[in-house]
DNA sequence: ATAAGCTATTACGTAACGTCATAGTCAATA
DNA sequence: TATTGACTATGACGTTACGTAATAGCTTAT
């Protein structure tokens, strides 16, 4: 398909085709005759995820970085999208309901406060954006990875272990409350463990938020729970805990 | 009210509500003794409209342009809103429907064509916007106004006995049949009256557009049908017919 | 009286394209 | 075969609707 079917098929401008490809989100095959794009049904899958995700309020950076990311799940994401979806449908009627109202209070028939003439409009926070990074890719933690990858085997090495320790211990206690003294102590050892090992400094928050990823990301829960059976769930909550009281 | 608290009512930003300021869509009151900006029960009636057609995806600039029009109307603009979130709705369950198949045709369930993936992405043909420049204003007619006021007492009122002469002559002709050859031969004639006198080269394009306010703008309807009953409508068949026998 | 939290203006930055300008390519037609 | 019209490419500047930051004045609570 070249150009401009894809543009009519899609709705999308020729110059939106250009832009993405210019800035890597979206690169179809070139003919090597004349150097026209050739987008296959690959590219044209991946753009309708793009279109999804744009639709979904997605900034084209965050995109890219989804569907980039190794964790990347065309289910979930579709998921993740439909739920956006019915949240927009939702507020949609919400505002439809403040229209028919203040026609009515135009008219004298009901009175409204100024709440409820604003019904529907606050769009500030997707909660999507933030479940995405959650499911597929947290700053933080990709950071990490680039850091991590630059790292000698040897060095590798030695932080595995010492991470294995650190779970190993950590598992010992999960059956403690997570906001007992012993598991907070453990939580502030850890937290210094990450930002000595990890070639970041992490807030508190963003330690807060690698705990939230324990028992939400899937690879990583598997991972923490063959340490102990729940030791993911406990540490969501002892490190976020520590985050709150570290930020108070 | 202030700038603080209109933000976190309406869920928009101090620095938007500033921006709105600085381009004249909404300027607020201001505290004598501070500079502070006030926000009076008229202004969130205002910020509401606003909102609203920002919601329909209207450009700044047109808001602007449509409240500030003389024959703004609250209740029609309330029902155009109501159009268009209801078409917003109808879009967004087209792609949770799209969503839909999309999952099943990734399990292998069903297939789906090409153009069934992209259904409801094109949002390119905005009508309300139309519908908004028909009710309440049209752009040829606007510059039009502002050639007019530029004119003296004397050259108005030659041009308006011009006009009253030319109307007069279409009413004795309004019992015709639009496509008639005494009917277009009018319009050739009106065409011409149109561009010499208001300062401005109506495409036929506009010149139909004009026609077509005549029946949709009821100042207008009132205004023509004072020469003789009906004939806005005959005005607008004619002119219609004659703008698309001369774009062919 | 000093900090915390509001306000103002000015100014530069940004995202996601739109809109040219210029030039090469392809298919159908005179 | 030459030309025309519709497509393609890249490059560069323009636009909308704000965000973000800098600087400075005001106001209220401790």
């Amino acid at each position: 398909m070249n150009a401009k079917e894809v543009a009519k098929l899609t709705g999308i401008s020729v110059r939106t085709l250009h832009h993405y490809d210019a800035i890597g989100l979206l690169c179809p095959g070139r003919n090597k005759e004349n150097g026209y794009r050739q987008y296959s049904e690959e590219d044209m899958d991946q753009l309708q995820q793009i279109l999804f995700f744009r639709e979904c309020g997605f900034p084209l950076t965050k995109i890219q970085k989804l569907l980039n990311s190794s964790s990347f799940n065309r289910a979930e994401a579709f998921q993740l999208q439909k739920k956006y979806l019915l949240h927009e449908k939702k507020r949609i009627e919400t505002m439809l309901d403040t229209l028919n109202r203040s026609i009515q209070s135009m008219k004298g028939e009901i009175t409204m406060s100024l709440t409820e003439k604003f019904g529907g409009f606050d769009m500030n926070n997707n909660p999507y954006e933030e479940e995405a990074r959650r499911l597929w890719g947290d700053e933080t933690v990709d950071r990490s990875n680039a850091y991590v990858a630059s790292l000698s085997a040897e060095e590798k090495d030695s932080i595995a272990k010492g991470m294995d320790q650190l779970f190993t211990e950590l598992a010992a206690i999960r059956q403690e409350n997570p906001a007992s003294e012993t598991a907070q102590k453990a939580m502030a050892k850890m937290y210094q463990h990450f930002n000595k090992n990890f070639g970041y400094q992490y807030t508190p928050e963003a330690f807060g938020g690698v705990g939230q990823m324990y028992i939400t990301d899937t690879r990583f829960t598997e991972n923490v729970d063959k340490y102990g059976a729940g030791l993911s769930q406990f540490l969501a909550a002892a490190m976020k805990i520590y985050a709150d009281n570290q930020t108070k």
